[in-house]
DNA sequence: TCAAGCTTTCAAAGCGCTTTGGATATTGTT
DNA sequence: AACAATATCCAAAGCGCTTTGAAAGCTTGA
């Protein structure tokens, strides 16, 4: 049977009989054929990858900790398709060189933006090279077009600081994550809105930035509870910063809750995933699974149909309410 | 000037002169030429791709946290060496079909097989594909000969026990992953021996398993300090388990540390990377990322040299003194 | 000046597929 | 029974590299 026969039977043509088609496929299936990734690659000219770059902050060696539950939504949808995830962890540095390498070899038919910030360069970049791609967030000061898949960090932030006001609370601390990251910045944006709004007015040193680790949502809590006039409610950014929340409240002899109320961002990452009746945080939740399985579906379709108006996706988080809101106590 | 010349420039072969050389090189960089990566892959037979499996259990669609920290360290060195990693998460009944099929379309040169069971087939089955591959952890059940880097499991928690006791603790907790991965099982043989070489007899309740979230962790604590003979120190496999027990702790108006007393495994993470004095908690301390280096190390080494004999790598965790240990509470 | 021995360059084959264009077998129609 | 139309199969080209084997260019010594 020739070669041609062979191809079209296992990849689908009409033109192959089904009765050859069977034989073919048992065939292959006896002998575990599959068709080689590089040769197949190299005679339809697409790669059937799709790459991920991660940035390692050079400065604190940190992975941002959501990008594992992320690529775990996304993989899924690859595989259904066919296609390969090419990872890569670089220097933050280096995120558009290694676009580019990949490009010039073409190594991947599209990439995943990850964290992206308020300026964010590797978009227009990336329209230059002409690769298909999709952002997991947004860039606020970039105009052109792109495919997005975000949460709704502002309305949401929004909501938890007007939530804790609505309490009674008055001084609320912001613990966040770093400035240039886009959604950080949205998410201050929502808080100091819900202030405003609220006739609250607050030192911006009740706003701490920093990367997202338990140590940081410890120092900064310590921080704000150390303050004259210290917050009685707290919102963060990060499941992984409100441990260390806890922790500081710990250390300070307070009682999460009832001395001071904490509402936390929760991307549902697996390892913290609380299936008891009343959850632990009030917390504005998105799973960052299904934003993996959102982008992934979104740069498959591109990738499909490459004249296809790019789209963003706006995820609402919805705003949950757990034991770690209460009323602030009367002195 | 010819194909040939140009390839043997631009991947160092000795018969081109140092002046044709320069001048493909200045050429290359210019137009951002880089060897298409398939084409290349088809010629030379090598795919330049290392695999990982990282299995989601199906159960609790777990991913387990530590593995963006192992790779981070592993990707350094597969981007050093010009390989390319290849991720894929499969719910853990697929994992070998997955390394079956990479092995089929020659899609990587070798694999690390991720979170070995104490009775582990991917083993042998990735001898008998002849891939070149790594398994992080060991497998007790196996005799094959492997590459493996692990932590001395058994003896870190055999001195993290110890320690507890020569503190004055008799009844102690081992709040641990689930049992049929290997690191568990020899994380429980520590904690056994240390108890019988003190004559310590306790029920086998005081010895939980599950996967390493953090509601685990406080909800085995919670269970362990509701028998009527609570245990006043527990040891724990895992940092993120430790945070749920810090919560357990809060809920019954224990302090860590001056209450009970906690030693965890500490994979030192990213996130959780604290750089104060002293530490939070007193730990069995290994950085994931340096497993991840030294696996990918080993692997490349094989992939270069395929008669090379299986090497195992034994990292010794170090006990790290923190504030979470203290004698027992005078009751 | 010429042959011998190096160094440097090149044309062509081949890696394992897909795809094109053409050949052959089968069926239906008159 | 002969022919057209259709269904089925196949040989060969080509994807972008590396590698082999051979040719051309250069240097040296007699």
């Amino acid at each position: 049977m020739s070669q041609t026969t062979v191809s079209r039977a296992l990849n689908g043509f009409p033109e192959v009989s089904e009765k050859t088609r069977q034989v073919v496929l048992e065939a292959a299936a006896k002998h575990n054929y599959k068709p080689n990734t590089r040769a197949r690659g190299l005679a339809t000219g697409k790669s059937m990858t799709i790459g991920h770059l991660v940035s390692v902050s050079k400065e604190h060696e940190m992975v941002n900790p959501i990008f594992a539950d992320f690529i775990a939504g996304a993989s899924a949808r690859y595989a259904q398709s066919g296609y390969d995830l090419l990872l890569s962890l670089v220097p933050d540095e280096d995120e558009f060189s290694s676009y580019k390498e990949w490009a010039a070899r073409s190594a991947v038919d599209g990439v995943v933006v990850h964290a992206p910030r308020v300026d964010e360069q590797r978009i227009a970049q990336l329209n230059d090279l002409n690769m298909p791609f999709v952002v997991h967030g947004r860039s606020s000061n970039t105009f052109e077009k792109y495919n997005w898949v975000d949460v709704n960090n502002e309305r949401s932030f929004f909501r938890a600081t007007q939530l804790l006001i609505e309490l009674g609370h008055t001084t609320i601390g912001l613990i966040n994550g770093v400035t240039d990251m886009d959604f950080a910045m949205r998410r201050a944006q929502g808080y100091q809105r819900a202030l405003k709004e609220n006739n609250i007015e607050l030192a911006d040193s009740y706003l701490t930035h920093s990367e997202m680790t338990e140590p940081n949502g410890y120092k900064n809590a310590l921080a704000l509870l150390d303050f004259p006039d210290p917050p009685t409610a707290l919102v963060t950014s990060s499941i992984i910063m409100a441990n260390g929340i806890r922790r500081a409240l710990d250390e300070r002899e307070l009682k999460l809750g009832r001395d001071v109320s904490v509402i936390t961002h929760d991307d549902d990452l697996s390892y913290f995933h609380d299936v008891t009746a009343v959850p632990v945080y009030t917390a504005t939740r998105s799973s960052v699974r299904e934003a993996g399985r959102l982008s992934a579906d979104l740069l498959l379709k591109t990738i499909a149909d490459p004249g296809r108006d790019p789209e963003g996706i706006l995820l609402d988080a919805e705003l949950i309410l757990g034991s770690s809101t209460k009323p602030p106590r009367p002195r």
